[in-house]
RNA sequence: GGCCCCUUCGUCUAUCGGUUAGGACGGCAGAUUUUCAUUCUGUAAAGAGGGGUUCGAUUCCCCUAGGGGCUGCCA
């Protein structure tokens, strides 16, 4: 049984390249009968928000990915947030700078910052804490056993460093990248547990995936040049047979191909980022979400899925049981993908046309409220199946049919001018009054009602339509007249039609 | 700058040495329609460049170029 975890920052709201990354883990857990673990890494005090842990664990159960383990469901190896299991990390750390593979820094920001200057200054193109420049620092293995106890003492501030030897070559194996070589010598002693007694994620991520019986790694390309350092580690404590397989994922990336996608896109491009929406009083800070822009999560699933991955075949629509049978990591690419809005919007096209009224109905009340609708006196169904169609998200509906909640209507004027002619308004008035004559009122009887009206007044469909339906609508466009005229009702279809008469 | 990863139509991609280089989104054209959208049909559009290996390279190797990531007591 394989398990796989996702470990998110709660640093804010997710994007969705760490929902990728959560998607890849959990379809692989489920196609092999494992298990998928949600790990909180809040190892970060300064970058912690609050909220940003519910967030996430909101997004994944609105994805359909609920983990099998995580802070909220609990588990064989809990907790599973990192910063209730603080004691662990210490006690690990400790036991690496007893066995020599660590050892104890006390060196300040500004020292360390003075360093680099130094580096810099003597020409090194990478000045970093290392074999070169640590006996030149204030660190246990400059010191005498009873100076470093004194230090430990006084209390003085220290982080613990990994003590990397250089001159080794380090191979990874990454299962979509093969294998991968490192120089130990550009590698710099990485600080494992900081100054506020915290680990690093380098540290806290190994002990966890230690701990937890985590067989694969599946993320972020942006780790991969940090995995040495995590092979080191694994080796340092002796878990190197126990280790998990690394799969290391290409990026997503902006929509012009300029750097990896970031939260910050979304107001930048126009598109959501986020599945979810988190508003705040400050709208400055207000995110938008795939659910508030009317994306189905099924979607935004079969999207994502194929954003770095595709199953070889033609087939492109695919729900999440479909994609637990037909995943092969195998097939994840090397490089990365942008980000194409319009396919998404293509993907949930096809998902809005499954939908059915039931599906959609709470939350087209929702999007009609949010932008000041009554829908509870409208046909909110007929509305709904008429309009389906036509959109790709069903936020749409509310707006493209606003005419059907609101009596208010937008008149395209330009347009309207274009058509209209004298003799245009006592047209519409007989076809009111033929309209209001009938005695069971449908889109057939009131088209039949208009077009015997129409034939004898010797103007052409072609310039009384677009009229009618902008009788009705405001608009030259949209769907069927007489359809929009049927959910309309026979009373707001006459009212309409005789306003519309009166123009001059 | 250094280290690492990547490179097929505008975009997402198929191809695991021999194909008319296929599909999807988007584009364009046409059909349908009372309009727009949908739908359907058709169409344009790609192997970064240079060396090898081979009977034969998009496919394997090297170099160059380009893109990306990392380079923090952030993850």
């Amino acid at each position: 049984m394989n398990r796989l975890r996702f470990a998110p920052s709660p640093t804010g709201a997710l994007h969705i390249g760490g929902i990728r990354t959560a998607l890849y883990n959990y379809l692989l857990a489920r196609q092999n009968g494992g298990r998928f673990i949600l790990r909180i890494e809040d190892t970060d005090q300064t970058r912690y928000v609050p909220g940003a842990e519910e967030y996430i664990l909101r997004s994944l159960d609105w994805l359909g990915l609920t983990p099998d383990e995580g802070p909220a469901q609990g588990g064989p190896f809990a907790p599973y947030r990192q910063s209730d299991r603080m004691d662990l990390y210490k006690e690990y750390a400790l036991n690496l700078v007893q066995k020599g593979k660590a050892y104890y820094a006390w060196d300040t920001p500004e020292e360390l910052e003075s360093m680099r200057q130094r580096l810099t200054d003597r020409g090194i193109p990478t000045p970093k804490y290392d074999a070169a420049v640590r006996g030149e620092m204030k660190n246990s293995l400059n010191a005498t056993a009873e100076t470093t106890l004194q230090m430990l003492e006084k209390g003085v501030p220290y982080t613990i460093r990994l003590k990397v030897e250089p001159n080794q070559t380090i191979t990874i194996k990454d299962k979509i990248r093969g294998e991968v070589e490192f120089d130990s010598t550009e590698l710099d002693d990485k600080v494992l547990l900081k100054a506020d007694g915290y680990p690093t994620y380098h540290l806290a991520n190994v002990v966890d995936d230690h701990l937890m019986d985590v067989t694969d790694v599946i993320r972020g390309e942006e780790w991969l040049p940090s995995t040495a350092h995590h092979v080191l580690l694994y080796r340092a404590f002796g878990w190197e047979d126990t280790m998990p397989t690394f799969s290391h994922l290409p990026l997503i990336l902006k929509p012009d191909g300029h750097g990896k996608l970031s939260k910050r896109d979304g107001q930048k491009f126009g598109f959501p980022v986020f599945p979810l929406a988190w508003p705040s009083d400050d709208p400055e800070s207000a995110i938008e979400g795939f659910d508030s822009y009317g994306f189905e999560p099924e979607a935004v699933i079969n999207f994502l899925a194929f954003l770095g991955w595709n199953p070889g075949t033609e087939q492109e629509i695919f729900s999440l049981g479909e994609l637990i049978k037909a995943f092969d990591p195998e097939r994840i690419h090397k490089g990365g993908a942008r980000f194409d809005y319009d396919k998404a919007l293509w993907f949930n096209q096809q998902y809005v046309q499954k939908l059915t009224f039931k599906d959609a109905e709470s939350r087209l009340r929702q999007y009609g409220s949010e932008e000041g609708y009554n829908l509870e006196s409208s046909n909110l169904e007929s509305v709904f199946n008429l309009m389906k169609a036509r959109v790709h998200r069903l936020s749409e509906i509310i707006p493209q049919g606003y005419y059907f909640f609101s009596d208010q209507l937008a008149f395209d004027d330009a347009e309207i001018n274009k058509k209209w002619l004298p003799e245009i308004g006592p047209v519409i008035s007989k076809i009111s009054e033929n309209i209001q004559s009938l005695e069971t009122f449908n889109h057939e009887t009131a088209g039949a009602a208009a077009k015997e009206i129409i034939q004898g007044s010797g103007i052409k469909m072609g310039v009384i339509m677009p009229l009618l339906r902008a009788a009705l609508t405001g608009t030259t466009n949209g769907p069927d007249v007489f359809a929009i005229a049927e959910v309309l009702g026979k009373e707001k279809t006459i009212a309409r039609l005789k306003q519309f008469a009166k123009r001059g």
